[in-house]
Order: structure tokens, then C-alpha cells, then sequence
DNA sequence: ACATGTGAACTGCTTCACAGCG
DNA sequence: CGCTGTGAAGCAGTTCACATGT
């Protein structure tokens, strides 16, 4: 979609492309944290929208989402300019354009990767469809699993994964599954060319470059409270 | 817990002793991304300390990390000199300094608001026991759920919460609750004077300064994969 | 010779401050 | 005049490189 970086093949004065390459509004390279931001000033206008306001300001925004006002404008920055100067933002055309942004145009075809507890919780988790995602797959490997419905649709063998996978039916897969098992089924869904993978298992976990890997480790965050606790001095 | 520092009780020469000052493992503010990182070292020492190794470098934890050897003892830097020059660091010796940082010394009092599909299967979750988390009390304001089990528990009603945590009964809360509710369930439990939560709640919350809040939201983690799907250009 | 511990350099995100435009 | 958009300054986290100690 955003053209990679193509400036350098046509002609070129040496030093000045240098200076071009860094202007235009392709994605450069995006911080997660603005990423991040991003989501919240979406879920922010939605709901200002279904209020039925139809205009608001990076100062809106801030005070809402928890941060600055610059940092939202140089956040929207990267991507165009959407407002108007001295009165704001369409509330409408903002959160178009940032759904746009986030890919929640399309309708994302999602995988859950074993059906425990926490990927039957997912499963049956309707904040998904909301907002484009729609699971329309569960797998695990025992068989005492296979076959049984899970939100919807019905238990399959981990063993079909790859299959599908290939099979392009989906293209984004949560992980919930047990740390040994974890790489593993990630090997798989890569040899299988998906390219998104968002992890609840409380391990690290190898990807190739082109695959974007998220991990959701409980562990971790409970570890980022008791240090706090611990810890408390004048900090926060 | 930490010593202060007590660098200066032997000799030590004015000037130097101030300069001195600023080095010891005193929580001076340590960066988020450092606590992740000693989470992951310290469940690598875990894993490798089962395998029956005795000593380890900050190569081995970088490359098992997905970091760099500077980085590793920079992280660890922060908090004193645990490793011998020349050879590494103890593996028993220095889980064992990353538990007491990350303070995993004393045990957890933790309880999860909300017994819906995500509370409930977080109840169940047995990963929380084998790292000092024990979960007491589970709540729910819908009738149909209180007083059933929960994980070893009984669900108690919501209203009983802000007693409950006036006295003592726990150090930590999940948050399993629909985005509506929980600005006030956090109000609560505030009140009670509870200084750790972990959120699922799909929404941007408020605590004072003194409160250490952690958010997991999963719409912005499956939004910061549809991103990356989006805009996959050159980078990762 | 080897791996730690750490100031210094560097990179990149955030904040500032103001020009630009409705 | 108000609020956006954005270079420039500031700051925080990461990486470098080497002195230090075994």
C-alpha cells in the first residue's frame, strides 16, 4: 500500500534524495507507541460520534486519551494533515481516516490456536467483530477438543493448521497455548506464510522480519505491578 | 530490602562519596522496558537453573532475550554488580536477586473483578501460583454468578469489594469487567486503597499517581497487527 | 584473555514554540 | 483570534567502547 521507498531509482542527486527521503508521509517507520495512540483516539471519536458530536480538537483528544496535545497532532502528522486550522477535526472524516490507517477497513479473518480456557474465553469474546475481526477458526490438539463448537465454530485439529493456513484462511492467528508448545505452532503458522500473531503464551518467541509477532505475557505485567509495589518510593 | 547504601559507612572521601550517591540500586526510575527485560532474563536463569546450569553471561541471556549483551547489563546495572568480571554470573545467584527486584520475595493477595468469560478463565489460570500470585477472591455484580466457584473461590458480590480491600485482603487487582464499569470498579477499589491493577477493560483509565496501572487491551494489540498488515512496506 | 560495569555517543520519541491558515 | 501542522529543542532509552577486575 505505502510504497516501500522507490525515490532512489529514478534520478537522484546524491545528497539532496537524502534529504527528500525523509518529507514524504509514507510510513517512514511508525513508533509502536504512536501505533498504540492511535487505536485510542479511534476508540475516543467513535464514541464521541455516537454522542453525536461532529467536531473536536488534538486538545479533546489529549485530555481523553491521556496525553498531550502536540503528541496528537505530530501523531496525525505522520500520516496527513486532517484537521483545520483554528476549529479542528471532522469527527466523522477523523475516524474514517484513522480506521484507514489501522487496516480496519477490511474484514479480518482471525484464528484462535488452542481452546483452553483463555482461547475459549477469546473465542467467545464479542469485542472482535466490532471492529473487523471475525474468528473463523478454533484449533487444538486433543481430542477431546476436536470437534466441540467454540464461539461459533467447531473445534480442528491443530494438524489442519498449516493446511489452512496456507490455504489463506486467515490472516491474523492468536496464540493460546502453553509456552512449550508455543514456537512450535508459530513455526507453523509462519512456514504457512501468515504474517501477524498475536501471543498469550508467557514465552519468547522467534519470528522472521516479515512477520509482525505481539505478545501478551501476564506474567510480565503482574512482575511490572509487584516491582511497583516493592519499589515505591517517591516514584509513581 | 535493597541496601540503601551504605557506601559510604567504610571510608570514603567527601566529594566521592556524593558522586558515589547517584550510582547505588536505589529505584532512582527505571524505565518500564527494563522491568519487561528483567522478566524475560529472569525466566530464562528459571529455565536454564532447571537445566542444571550454574553460571551464565550476558551474551547468553541477550541472545535468549532477543537483546543485546549491553543492554542486558545495563539493565541489570541499575541495580548492582551481580556478575564476576571475566567469568558471568551465577545463574542461582542472580534469579535469585531478580526475584527479590522484581519482588516476587513475598506472596500476592490478588483478585479478579469480573466473572465473565476472560475473569473466568484467568481464575483458572494456574501460571499465577507458580510466581507468588495467589488469586482469594473473585467478584461479580450479576446474581447469577455470586456464589458460585471460581478457580478454588467463591464469586463475591461486587458490593462487598470496597470492604474487602480496606482490609488488607489483597494487593492486586485484575479488572475483567466491560469497558463501562471499570472507571468506577477503579474508583473502588482506590478508595479501598489498592496500589496495583491490571486491566482488560477495553478503555483508557484514570488513577492517581500513587496507583501502578497496567492496561491490556486487546482491540489495540489486534489493530497494531492490522497496521502492520496495512502498511508492510520494507519494514518489519 | 575474557566478560563485566559504565561514561559517552547516539538514536529516536516527546515536548516546545511558533508560523500558517481558516 | 484559535487551533493546526511542524521544524527545532529536549529528553529518555539504547548502543558503543573501553577501563576494570578476575
Amino acid at each position: 500500500m505505502f510504497q516501500p521507498d522507490d525515490c532512489c531509482s529514478p534520478v537522484c542527486t546524491s545528497l539532496t534524495c537524502e534529504e527528500i527521503h525523509k518529507l514524504p508521509p509514507d510510513v517512514k517507520r511508525i513508533a509502536e507507541s504512536t501505533v498504540r495512540r492511535l487505536s485510542i483516539y479511534l476508540s475516543f471519536l467513535e464514541e464521541i460520534e455516537a454522542r453525536g458530536a461532529v467536531t473536536t480538537s488534538s486538545d479533546d483528544l489529549a485530555r481523553l486519551g491521556g496525553t498531550t496535545s502536540a503528541q496528537v497532532r505530530k501523531d496525525l502528522s505522520f500520516f496527513g494533515s486532517f484537521g483545520k486550522r483554528g476549529l479542528g477535526y471532522s469527527v466523522p472524516e477523523l475516524s474514517s481516516r484513522l480506521r484507514e490507517i489501522l487496516g480496519l477497513g477490511s474484514q479480518w479473518k482471525v484464528c484462535i490456536v488452542g481452546a483452553g480456557k483463555i482461547g475459549a474465553a477469546l473465542s467467545h469474546y464479542a469485542g472482535f467483530a466490532e471492529r473487523s475481526f471475525f474468528v473463523t477458526g478454533v484449533y487444538d490438539s486433543d481430542p477431546a477438543k476436536i470437534g466441540k463448537a467454540a464461539g461459533g465454530v467447531t473445534v480442528r485439529d491443530t494438524s489442519h493448521l498449516e493446511r489452512d493456513v496456507t490455504a489463506g484462511d486467515y490472516q491474523i492467528a492468536i496464540l493460546a497455548v502453553p509456552a512449550e508448545n508455543a514456537q512450535l505452532i508459530v513455526d507453523t503458522l509462519v512456514r504457512g506464510g501468515l504474517k501477524a500473531i498475536l501471543s498469550f503464551a508467557p514465552t519468547q518467541l522467534t519470528v522472521p522480519a516479515d512477520v509482525t509477532l505481539r505478545t501478551v505475557n501476564m506474567a510480565m505485567e503482574l512482575e511490572g505491578l509487584t516491582f511497583a509495589l516493592t519499589n515505591r518510593g517517591t516514584d509513581r
